[in-house]
DNA sequence: CTGAAAGCGCTTACAG
DNA sequence: CTGAAAGCGCTTACAG
């Protein structure tokens, strides 16, 4: 192990393994047509200096930015960390780094905030998130900077660029199947976020598969949420308190379906004795609350590993000014998994909803 | 609005508003020395370019970055994202990006990890919350490469490096004389991980203030837990099943808190009617959990800029090669949410506990 | 398979 | 107050 008194640089392990320093760029960045010797020579010099690249210089002076930025706009989420730990995931194995930003989806300054980060920093990549996936003026403006970019959980696909996500309205339907086989006939509905569109095919598989159990969606039993705690709070008013109150009640999310559990709580209703319950998302809130919820593991981290990997993929490629055609997509699988809060409907709550 | 094929330069600045490079730079980073009528002209051609400064090549050629990296350890937490909206907080405000990386704790190579990002990544600080805000290994490899770094809630501030943090021990003893005020003698009392300051320090709190109403901390109503929901769960279930329950109990964070009452729920307790329940950060879980609880506002996001703001200052200081003695640190103010999961304790629930 | 030269876009250190 | 030159640590494009 050799000591400078500075940080070790690409020319002083050429120095030292008597090489150039192109030949040491070409072992880092693991380029072929180096020599089994030389390659030996340059690895053993860096390892005594300790080097390490410079990104800095890497980005300045090459194609390659090894940097990827994950913007998302909910400032409050579980779901944005989750997703940015699947991006740090992929980053570790491919020795890039994370540059975050938080972007508020209903600024007016979003898409001009977006615009400056990529002009100042070269960027191999975004991620983006829900709500901002679908932003088009943020959309617009990486696509104006010429930076890749990968969405996940998109609203519509139309956009040409890669995206990643489940399948919500399949995961939807086996949930609602689910409820329909464990007995329940009578089920509410909370809808998520009108702008999202896992909220719109959530409701889609809802009532799909209602209609192939020859059931009907009672629009009475519907209720339009967003997707927030406080949004479930006022829909789960609205459904328990119905003389004829459905004997399950099917959250778009798990945070929607907690505050469905809360008001049971508060009106006395037990859950699931008196009222089945079942959240979408697999969120950690989900096993916290009381009892902890059946929902459907949506494989957040995942999702962002994938995302991540596409754009480290690209800008590896020599071909790596465009996607291939046609632009790559991942749809990973999603879980059922059923806990304490789903249960077949009591005698009595069947005679009520019935009534 | 003139467009090049290119990003613009500081080049392209200077050219347009007939200026030199070094004259721009100033302008820039506004520097003095820059007469009114340059200063307008080079501000007037940046903004007809669209000109943003180049990152990448600013942190190779200065000795600043307009880079900040955050360090944490937990992959699930709602604290590491509150620390990183805090953060980024302050970048806005001062044209900053932030960097981040997930290192566990207990990982063998958390201090190399450290060491290779530093030496990757010009830095103009690193912010670290709990638990790595105490990792020797991560420290030491800080201290190291010298880079600036602030501790976020650090356990020994020993350490010789800027940190900021809240009262834990004084917060504790205000909840206690609450708890106490309403009537509780019987206080059973969660602790939070050994390792960690804050768990230590909401104890002792709750000790003094106990100590100070005369009343008796009894052993064999405190328990050990490690600040997560399954700790909660089992220590929960040791002070429930006993004869002579509590009829409160203070647990040392929401998590567990939340914990408490599912147990309570899951036994037939009703809180707060049977039971009172208090957590500790006014984590998101603290309302959404029936009923939402009585807690502790830790101020985390100030916390968080209030690190980076420091981190900021000291790069933009003409003396930025060093803290000022004495080194600075913040201590910022907590507030106590009283919600609904504490009341005064119930005529059965005393006559069980005085048993 | 290997390397010498030029250049990425800035800031530093210096000169005037 | 202003600017010309050198250099940060790499990669590119090219030559051999």
């Amino acid at each position: 192990m050799i000591v400078l008194d500075r940080k070790p640089t690409i020319t002083d392990v050429a120095k030292l393994a008597g090489v150039s320093m192109k030949t040491v760029s070409r072992v880092i960045n693991k380029e072929p047509n180096v020599r089994d010797e030389l390659r030996d020579r340059v690895l053993k010099a860096a390892d005594e200096l300790g080097y390490q690249p410079n990104f800095s210089a890497r980005s300045l002076a090459g194609v390659r930015s090894f940097q990827l930025a994950y913007l998302f706009g909910d400032p409050g989420g579980d779901y944005a960390h989750g997703v940015q730990i699947g991006i740090l995931d992929a980053c570790r194995d491919a020795g890039y780094h994370l540059v975050v930003e938080q972007i508020d989806v209903d600024a007016p300054d979003a898409a001009q905030r977006t615009a400056t980060l990529v002009a100042q920093l070269r960027l191999d990549g975004v991620v983006l998130s829900p709500p901002i996936t679908d932003h088009r003026g943020v959309l617009d403006a990486l696509k104006r900077a010429g930076v890749p970019y990968v969405r996940i959980a998109p609203d519509e696909a139309l956009d040409g660029s890669p995206y990643v996500q489940m399948d919500d309205a399949k995961a939807a339907e086996e949930l609602t199947h689910y409820l329909v086989d464990l007995g329940h006939r009578d089920i509410g509905f909370i809808k998520g976020h009108p702008r999202h569109a896992a909220g719109r095919l959530r409701f889609e598989g809802f009532r799909r598969a209602m209609e192939a159990r020859g059931l009907a969606v009672q629009p009475s039993l519907v209720e339009q949420g967003t997707f927030s705690y406080g949004s479930g709070i006022d829909c789960a008013w609205r459904l328990l308190r119905r003389r004829a109150r459905p004997t399950a009640i099917f959250a778009s999310n798990d945070d929607m379906a907690a505050a469905v559990a809360a008001v049971a709580h508060e009106s006395g209703i037990e859950v699931p004795e008196d009222l089945t319950v079942v959240g979408f998302d697999d969120a950690p809130i989900a096993q916290v609350v009381w009892p902890p919820l059946t929902t459907v593991c949506q494989p957040i981290r995942e999702m962002a590993r994938a995302a991540a990997d596409l754009l480290i993929g690209r800008a590896a490629d020599k071909d790596r000014d465009s996607w291939p055609d046609p632009v790559p997509h991942r749809l990973l699988a999603h879980e059922l998994r059923v806990r304490r809060s789903s249960a077949p409907p009591g005698e009595r709550t069947v005679a009520r909803a019935r009534r």
